[in-house]
RNA sequence: GCCCGAGUGGCGGAACUGGUAUACGCGCACGACUUAAAAUCGUGUCUCGCAAGGGAUGUGGGUUCGAUUCCCACCUCGGGCACCA
């Protein structure tokens, strides 16, 4: 028999898969489809290490599988290309970014077409092609027609290093989730994307999703709805009043004083009636001056200035409270002002302790012998409770009287700490934000027609620091026409961040050459949404929570047909290096694919990846572990020695039953490492027989061609006299009659411990096997001198008999 | 601080709905083949014990004939949110 050579074998096939086209998408009408998706990577300079692949070849095997089930099969790939890597890339090698995402592609394509996936390359997207993003800056001016899309004024965050604003979504501990510099605040103009309308959705249709548990909650977390009040604290002797929100109206009469954020435009409004606005003053500038890290980083420590000469009236009792500014206090949650009831709140509690301030308590818990009352001297009680000291409301519970009093001081109010999206960024590898801005007409789309707003060639790449983009020193393609009144105009010249051609590609590998439209409407309705979405946990609370946005914002506008994108979501677990630690040039600890492609096949990679352990665990790479896999392939293929035109024996044919039921189960499950572990099992019961049967071979040649898709496309053909490729067979179906056993293992258990095993015709009768147990030496001997007290039995597994 | 998820051999891990814990693989040890090595094949491999038997699924308790699985408390690790009223 001829060597196992993966090299040989792997080569010959991918060539033969492109010219067969065997993996093109089938429209044929009257079969179901599967769009299976990858998250499509970012092509960095650096090319792929062997973590890369692994999502990639799960969702290979799964969309194999459903396609020798009758599927028709979507599964595409693409190249998310804008963003910073590539611009700082083109900057240290004075290039043009496309000609270095052009090249970190074509490596890409190249590492990747030698795993032997089933792409359909003829739909590939490119985020940065001009065609593709033309779609992207529609959905923008959809946006900006309906309001979505606005220009703000709000101090943002802005990263020193990356010399650009960022959206709240982009920082990791106040720092750039990029760079790891301290963000800034920093007041200037841009486009921002009005997610919170769509806040409510976003959090309600979670849960018709099926998507891991943990990813869920991340966006349920950063979504952050609060249902409270909005209660009014008048100014005495003013009009104005200062209206809270509150999640703890029933505390309302614990109230000691009011806070506000220095930054509410309040504070200018009450500016002649404060007798210490220098000090107030003093205040706001060294707050505006103070990142949000050093805000919130200072130990904690609440400060604040008292407004002299304000006081605000708390109206369910009419007490005249002091009125502060802090910086506890966040201008852009709730209404950027609360009030302060230091027993019941820690924050509060702090800030009252420093200023001295009176602290009264309101609520009692309500077990006191469980719930031992904190003394009130050292910290908060924040539980809900009993009322004490709140007039007719005393005694009554939490829960009623934050209805009451609502309703009867303030409205409902449900807030949210999601922010508006932050949408510009004042670099120049994006897509162009297409408004014009005219003197007379102010932010005026680009028409249409004109689209896509192509970026122009500039000298330098380079950010300009200012806060405007590079873009705008070029004259010549900022100024333009106003399409509107023709008068002289500029363009914008912000772009758009990185994670904009992301949010709906799932639309575009669906008709991926329309000059029409961004979708097909009737294509869409066949193939979205996405059956199964695969990715890292990375873009829990960014890429999918914008990418579902988006996609409510074209159904709203009847773009496409349904309201999420993605109906099923997995996570891969990260590989890590073989040191344990992520793997990063700065370890030394990266493998790269090609490597073990050349040196072990890429049959062996897939399976090994598949192998290692569940699908979402994150586990360190091993070489060694992975010859086991190796091992396998190459039994695998001296098993062809066994081949024989004689029937199976017995065992053997009903382990292979067993094993296709389930490999089927746990494809479907994205068991993978127990689908393998099931066909090693199956493979050890063949060694220990002389032949098997080359029907039966080829059945388990099926079962795992969608692992190992080559090594199972040779053997196949030389097994086979058929032409067709096994990767377009169908799936075997098993019989459940050849599955049950004709003798099963009752353990017998005395007091639960097992103590014998009998092997007993399956399905025979509870008293026959009571019988026999009973007669057992090693039974009788524990029953010596004891009385049977009960025994049970669980039908063909354990009999088990109390003493 | 709040909210999720997870702790099983030397290692990755398996165990259906409460029913024989440690499948499968790696590693290791011994043996066969070989002048030798590699490769391959075979046997063994949680732990204490000569054995009968006992003890082990992060720790301590509980429910049960029976718990890795269910309940309570705690510890450790991973993730999300975090001055969000």
């Amino acid at each position: 028999m001829k060597k196992y050579e993966h090299n040989k074998i792997e080569k010959k096939w991918q060539k033969v898969w492109q010219k067969s086209k065997i993996y093109k998408t089938d429209i044929k009408k009257d079969k179901p489809k599967c769009y299976v998706l990858d998250m499509f990577p970012y092509p960095s300079g650096s090319g792929l290490h062997v973590g890369h692949p692994k999502g990639y070849i799960a969702t290979d095997v799964y969309s194999r599988y459903k396609r020798m089930n009758g599927f028709n099969i979507l599964h595409p790939m693409g190249w998310d290309a804008f963003g910073l890597p590539a611009e700082e890339y083109a900057i240290k090698n004075k290039m043009h970014p496309s000609i270095a995402v052009n090249k970190n592609i074509k490596t890409y394509k190249e590492q990747l077409s030698k795993i032997g996936f089933n792409y359909d390359w003829e739909r590939e997207i490119n985020t940065t092609d001009p065609k593709y993003f033309k779609w992207t800056q529609w959905i923008f001016l959809q946006m900006f027609k309906k309001g979505l899309a606005y220009e703000s004024f709000e101090p943002i965050n802005w990263c020193p290093t990356c010399q650009t604003g960022l959206a709240n979504e982009d920082l990791e501990d106040g720092k750039c989730e990029r760079c790891s510099s301290v963000i800034e605040k920093k007041p200037m103009r841009q486009w921002v994307l009005k997610i919170t309308d769509y806040a409510d959705r976003l959090l309600k249709d979670l849960d018709e999703l099926n998507w891991p548990e943990s990813i869920k909650e991340s966006q349920r977390n950063w979504i952050g709805r609060s249902e409270g009040s909005l209660i009014k604290f008048p100014v005495l002797n003013s009009q104005f009043t200062i209206e809270v929100f509150t999640t703890r109206a029933d505390t309302l009469f614990g109230a000691t004083y009011v806070v506000i954020a220095p930054e509410h435009p309040l504070v200018l409004s009450l500016k002649e009636k404060i007798s210490n606005w220098d000090d107030v003053m003093k205040y706001i500038t060294a707050t505006k001056n103070k990142s949000e890290i050093e805000r919130t980083s200072e130990g904690k420590e609440k400060t604040g200035v008292q407004l002299k000469g304000i006081k605000a009236k708390n109206p369910v009792n009419g007490d005249e409270l002091p009125v502060f500014i802090g910086d506890y206090v966040l201008a852009h949650y709730g209404t950027g002002a609360i009030m302060a009831v230091p027993a019941h709140d820690d924050r509060d509690f702090d800030f009252a302790k420093k200023h001295n301030l009176p602290i009264k308590q309101v609520i009692e818990p309500e077990n006191l012998v469980v719930n031992k009352r904190g003394n009130l001297l050292e910290k908060a009680f924040t539980g809900e409770g009993v009322l004490i000291n709140s007039q007719n409301f005393d005694g009554m519970r939490s829960k009623e009287v934050k209805l009451a009093i609502t309703e009867k001081f303030g409205n409902k109010k449900v807030t949210y700490k999601i922010r508006d999206w932050v949408f510009s960024r004042q670099r120049y590898w994006g897509e162009p934000i297409p408004i014009i801005h005219c003197e007379k007409c102010g932010a005026v789309p680009v028409p249409e027609k004109d689209l896509p707003v192509k970026l122009p060639n500039v000298k330098s790449y380079a950010p300009t620091g200012t806060g405007e983009s590079p873009l705008s020193a070029i004259t010549k393609w900022v100024n333009v026409k106003c399409p509107n009144c023709k008068g002289p105009a500029k363009r914008e010249t912000n772009t758009m961040p990185q994670w904009a051609g992301s949010s709906w590609y799932h639309l575009r590998y669906i008709d991926s050459k329309n000059q029409k439209e961004l979708v097909d409407k009737n294509k869409d309705k066949y193939w979205s949404p996405v059956d199964m979405y695969v990715g890292g946990t990375e873009h829990a609370t960014r890429h999918l929570i914008y990418a579902r946005f988006w996609h409510k914002f074209l159904f709203d506008i009847e773009a496409i047909n349904y309201s999420e994108p993605y109906k099923q979501l997995k996570n891969q677990g990260l590989i890590l290096g073989s040191d344990g630690r992520k793997m990063s040039k700065r370890w030394g600890n990266v493998i790269n694919p090609d490597d073990v492609v050349a040196q072990y096949g890429a049959d062996t990679l897939r399976v090994y990846e598949m192998f290692m352990g569940p699908f979402e665990n994150m586990i360190s790479w091993s070489t060694e572990s992975m010859i086991g896999s190796r091992r396998f392939l190459e039994k695998i293929w001296r098993m062809q020695e066994k081949a024989s035109t004689k029937q199976s024996p017995e065992q053997i044919e009903k382990l292979l039953h067993k094993t296709v039921k389930k490999v089927t189960e746990d494809i479907e499950s994205f068991s993978f490492n127990t689908a393998i572990s099931a066909m090693m099992i199956f493979l050890n019961e063949v060694e220990k027989n002389t032949h098997i049967n080359k029907k039966d071979l080829s059945i388990f040649l099926k079962i795992l061609s969608p692992f190992a898709p080559h090594i199972t496309e040779e053997m196949w053909n030389t097994n086979n006299k058929t032409k067709k490729s096994i990767h377009i067979s169908d799936w075997p179906k098993y019989d459940p009659s050849k599955i049950t056993e004709e003798f099963s293992n009752i353990a017998i258990q005395i007091n639960g411990k097992v103590r014998d095993i009998l092997k007993i015709a399956t399905g025979s009768k509870e008293e026959e096997i009571r019988e026999k147990a009973l007669e057992l030496e090693s039974v009788k001997k524990w029953l010596v001198g004891k009385d049977i007290k009960k025994i049970l039995y669980i039908k063909d597994k354990i009999l088990s008999i109390v003493i």
